[in-house]
DNA sequence: ATGTGCATGTAACTGGTTACATGATTCG
DNA sequence: CGAATCATGTAACCAGTTACATGCACAT
């Protein structure tokens, strides 16, 4: 039920419609791969019914009609308070995408730490694929050397890239706020 | 349904048990995350129902009864069926991996197919996120950054592993067969 | 005896997809 | 006029998880 979490923080953005939130995950389909309507609608159903949204039809000016939904104080609790439970162990790359994308919900602290929790865990990760190279190196087929070799690529970009966002983290003075919006240019 | 094929995929390298399967998978956790027994054993049945495997019940020599189960050639016939099929546009890093995984079922040219299609399918990817950075680039949130950043860090990695993978495939001389499981060591 | 690890299984539930149905608008 | 895009929705179905139930073996 990571979903409607989602969702939520997309909303925090800025209002969009079901069609809206499609489009905009569109182009990150292959990391997390984007709901379907059938999943996409019942869900803002569902916020509207717990209050966490609200609605405003607008009736389609060369469009049809579009139902752009916004976040209340009260779904913007509920995310925060989501947002800052730290993942599980074995929390795999598409949830941490997910979360990630609802960095602007988080505090820069609470961006850290997640940020490092991950890297630990993909530090154990490292040494748990390396491990099976030296244990069992021998014994595995082609599919499984190459998957071994893919994860430690991906692992080690990871990892590389988890650093970089910290120091650049650790570089930003302000803690918050609008000024965030306006010095975030300069990442990579 | 790629599990019933992944799991078949699985038991062509050697007699497999539920049990055993999942602790294979269990280090690739984060990457494909390893089925449930709810979801492991039922598929295991489905497959013995249509012959596509075939059972050996081992009385435990200090441990409990287990059940291994065998590939049968029906099997082995579906499974390389399915894996030369190519995989749609929109394929998520983890149906990749599980293709992957199943390398050993597939021919040297129809690996070395499949390597190209997602590298050419990464580049259409990195593309994409590019005229992201150029179009909205100052609209983006912090969120949205940071994802757009690791997207591409990933992409990139995946890129240049892709790459290095069907160098070290070309370099290959033999096409199948025994020989393989020699001559993989010098991958990396 | 009690708990931990191995090992298999089932039932209820849930999150999500697929397929379908609807309708307005715009373009060729 | 028909096709394509925008836009919303529902119902049937399915794959997978969670929670539960069972039982053997071994160590404390």
């Amino acid at each position: 039920m990571s979903l409607r979490h989602f969702v939520l923080g997309l909303l925090t953005q800025q209002p969009l419609s079901g069609y809206d939130i499609r489009k905009r995950l569109g182009s990150l389909d292959w990391l997390i791969g984007s709901p379907s309507f059938g999943s996409l609608y019942p869900t803002l159903h569902a916020l509207l019914e717990r209050r966490l949204v609200t609605v405003a039809e607008v009736a389609g000016e060369g469009s049809p009609s579009r139902k752009t939904y916004i976040i209340t104080e009260k779904g913007a609790q509920e995310l925060r308070k989501w947002v800052h439970q730290p993942m599980g162990p074995g929390a795999s790359l598409k949830a941490f995408v997910m979360r990630l994308m609802l960095a602007g919900s988080l505090s820069t602290a609470g961006l850290a730490a997640h940020l490092k929790q991950r890297r630990s865990q993909i530090a154990v990760r490292r040494a748990a694929l390396e491990q099976i190279t030296g244990t069992q190196g021998e014994a595995l087929d082609l599919g499984q050397r190459l998957v071994r070799d893919y994860a430690l690529a991906v692992a080690s970009a990871e990892s590389t890239w988890l650093d970089r966002a910290l120091d650049w983290l650790s570089d930003q003075p302000r803690p918050t706020g609008a000024a965030q919006r306006e010095s975030i240019r300069q990442s990579l």
